[in-house]
DNA sequence: CCGAATGATCACCATTTGGTCAGTTTCCTG
DNA sequence: CAGGAAACTGACCAAATGGTGATCATTCGG
């Protein structure tokens, strides 16, 4: 997960970087405005409103102009109307100042959650509970231990994961990961789903459903 | 856009509805737990935590277990830890009390806006009563207890349950269940009704039409 | 009220399915 | 090219599932 922090106080931005860092986040920084406009797209834009140059509202316009990327606020002020003007904008939330570092972490993952589990569009990271898939890396992490997975689990988990609760019946699965809607007599797709749940390490991530195929979800 | 309004303090929820009403939005409420389980899907939930029954979390996770509807938590309750868990539980955003009716729905606002530009899924989910089918992830409860069904089984109760109240021919049953219209003298078809109608508790549901076929519908 | 027809239930058995494993082939890397 | 990891395959087993007919209960028409 790679952070840009748009933040323009040096203590606040450096106290978050710590913080974020230590949750395993990519943390960019930058101060101002018109860096933050320049920068390469990222996972997820948290955008202070109070900017020396032009104001965070600007910002949030500008970014929203050229990428679906998710935006929170991070706001001194506490007035309503800010609040309705920044989600009118095209903001995903905010937060007000204090806000706490775990509440943070909580609207990071809420966001990115909502973001990755409902489309299908070139978002990156799949998060579900404890489980993390960053598909353009290839990385996928459990409680933020990293997994170690083959080219055909990954592939595998990525299908189940992109929507998490459904039962993927097993020509679907064949078909995206295998390339083949063929399903002979063969154990392929059962060995790879075996090898994964022990990966995985509780196999109740991964439950089979008599008949059709089988479903990911987070265990209860 | 219709809302289900979650809440047990009579003059919060009219004071809402009105607010809400004014702004063109139908406003379904109920004020229990229990209650709000068992509503019909709505394109948003707002939903207090502070309940009678059972509180404002479970009925959130038992609301996502079936459903991916948009939740807002409304909470007089100020910690940090209360609004993350509520976001990790599955909530869309929450508000705390007191707060500003032009919040509350530009909230609103932000959140379906996410879902409706994001997604794509049609989930489908059939809600009759207190039994709900949702036919992607091939699950099935009855008053939020889940429902063990087999193949078979899933596959005939949806069947029935996509036109409830109206009368399914045998042939018709067999046809869509069965992949064929061939009703020899065997009792295949009313073996499985017999196995739906113990686990659905009441073998009311199943109403069996002499001479012609089977009917689902909610027990008075 | 009786008998035929229809539906309900149950126990039993054959089949299908998923899980596991060991052996083999293929692919990749150094 | 050699070595090892990954992928595939088929056999085997246990368990879930589905199909069947005998038998009992209910309904309906005469």
């Amino acid at each position: 997960m790679e952070v840009l922090l748009v933040e323009d106080d040096a203590a606040i931005a450096s106290s978050l970087r710590a913080g974020l860092e230590s949750s395993g986040m990519v943390v960019h920084h930058v101060s101002t405005g018109a860096d933050a406009v320049a920068s390469p797209i990222y996972d997820i834009v948290l955008l202070d409103i109070g900017l020396p140059d032009f104001d965070g509202f600007e910002v949030c316009r500008r970014i929203r102009a050229k990428s679906d990327v998710p935006i929170i606020m991070l706001t001194a002020r506490n007035e309503e109307i800010d609040r309705i003007f920044g989600l009118e904008i095209g903001a995903d939330d905010y937060v007000t100042k204090p806000f706490g570092l775990r509440e943070l972490i909580a609207r990071i993952r809420a966001v990115t959650r909502r973001r990755t589990t409902n489309n299908n569009s070139g978002a990156s990271v799949i998060v579900i509970g404890p489980l993390s898939i960053d598909v353009a890396s290839r990385r996928a992490s459990m409680a933020d231990e990293p997994l170690d997975l083959t080219t055909k689990e990954f592939d595998l988990l990525v299908h189940l994961a992109e929507h998490p609760g459904v039962v993927h019946r097993r020509n679907d699965i064949m078909e995206s990961v295998w390339d083949t809607n063929w399903y002979g007599p063969t154990k392929t797709l059962d060995a790879h789903i075996a090898a994964l749940r022990k990966k995985l390490n509780d196999p109740r991530w991964i439950e089979a459903v008599r008949g059709v195929g089988f479903r990911l979800e987070q265990p209860a």
